[in-house]
DNA sequence: CCCATTGCGATGCGATCGCATCGTAAAAGC
DNA sequence: GCTTTTACGATGCGATCGCATCGCAATGGG
């Protein structure tokens, strides 16, 4: 009898933000990853980077792997906000182009926080193989690009812009397919931002036919 | 006196073939890197990968560093081999066409040993920031593959298979740059070859113009 | 007021890390 | 045949690894 007494909850102390203490080691551990790959992600060096004890950092992960993985969705969550802030700050028409653009654009863009983003995905590639998570963190949302792309193109030939004798879906692939390749080098020091920028902005001017599109 | 007595030097004894030796540890780091990254490259995972003791493996290497930094040598060196072997196939003309177009069905098919080399490129990336010579091993060959592809590019214009209109040096850019990420998404199975071969054709008679070119 | 519960620092464990050291077996020059 | 040098297995060291455990401070519901 009185089954219950044990299921009696008593107090419920000490109100911390969980999600924003979980956010800040997983920026450390993203820092980390960007830096010096995921060799050097250990559970002592992510709370020197934080500035917090290991106590904590295993108090909000109970395993390495659960770490990291919040660290790769953290990176992705970070590409996509700057993705929507600057696709705020466009005109409001509503041009799946100017979209397109503006998010090739962030990829491609020097921003440190781009640099750290990319980078720590690359470290997290060969995780990738082994874990199904990871693995559709990082490339779960290439589909939906790939498919804005193809409308693009689809739509500049509607306009007579683009030649008719495009093939919409290869030209998506090969836009994106640029896109990630010419941001990795970018991230990794082997072109300027600029260098990549004007070669992707080349590519899609000859494929898309070169409509007025805004600076930035 | 006699300061030549200790310069004297006996016997040279037990003759191995040192760089077969190197070689064949080298390789079970590169096996290690692509299967699972750096991280899982220890001095005792490669000894026991190569099925060799510890001990030798500190006897060709002396340090960890110096071991990896050879593995990633034998990776490109084997990618220089397969991509050689593959030339070496084709008919004697010397088209500098069928030369880039055979390079980059090397890179883009999907032979474990080449999936194997570019998993493991992509594993010392992080390190290409820190290590000058991984740079250079990783991205050194770069210039003279993006000049074959200008030249390519040139050629075709010149024959008047290619548009005037294009810049043949952003075109070699944009060639190489779509070859290295279908390669990644081959090797990290975002894609099947067969897939990233269709693209690559497609861009290629895109920009090249279909000239008669040899299947495989 | 009290105490159940949570937040989290501290500490220790066994495993593994890169590396240094030592011992020895084999082969060539004298 | 002795010596010298190389080849390499074995072993040990201090540091670091991920993780489990313990203990205490804080706090809000009963």
């Amino acid at each position: 009898m009185s089954m219950r007494s044990h299921c009696y909850a008593g107090g419920v102390p000490r109100k911390v933000d969980v999600e924003a203490q979980r956010a800040e080691i997983a920026a450390a551990v993203l820092r980390l990853a960007a830096r010096s790959g995921l060799e050097a992600v250990s559970l002592r060096e992510v709370a020197a980077e934080a500035g917090v004890s290991m106590g904590r950092v295993q108090h909000y992960f109970r395993t390495k792997e659960e770490m990291l993985l919040h660290g790769v969705r953290l990176a992705m969550r970070r590409m996509d906000t700057r993705i929507a802030e600057r696709l705020r700050r466009l005109p409001e028409e509503g041009d799946e182009e100017q979209v397109l653009r503006a998010a090739i654009d962030e990829v491609l863009g020097d921003h440190p926080e781009t640099r750290q983003v990319i980078r720590a995905s690359v470290a997290y590639y060969a995780r990738a193989q082994e874990n199904t998570e990871v693995f559709e963190v990082l490339f779960g949302d290439d589909a939906l690009l790939r498919e804005l792309a193809c409308r693009v193109v689809r739509t500049a030939q509607a306009q007579g812009r683009a030649p008719a004798g495009l093939d919409p879906w290869q030209e998506a692939h090969i836009i994106w397919a640029l896109a990630d390749s010419l941001s990795l080098k970018v991230a990794f020091g082997q072109t300027s931002s600029e260098q990549a920028m004007a070669t992707m902005r080349y590519h899609l001017d000859r494929v898309l036919g070169c409509g007025a599109h805004p600076g930035v």
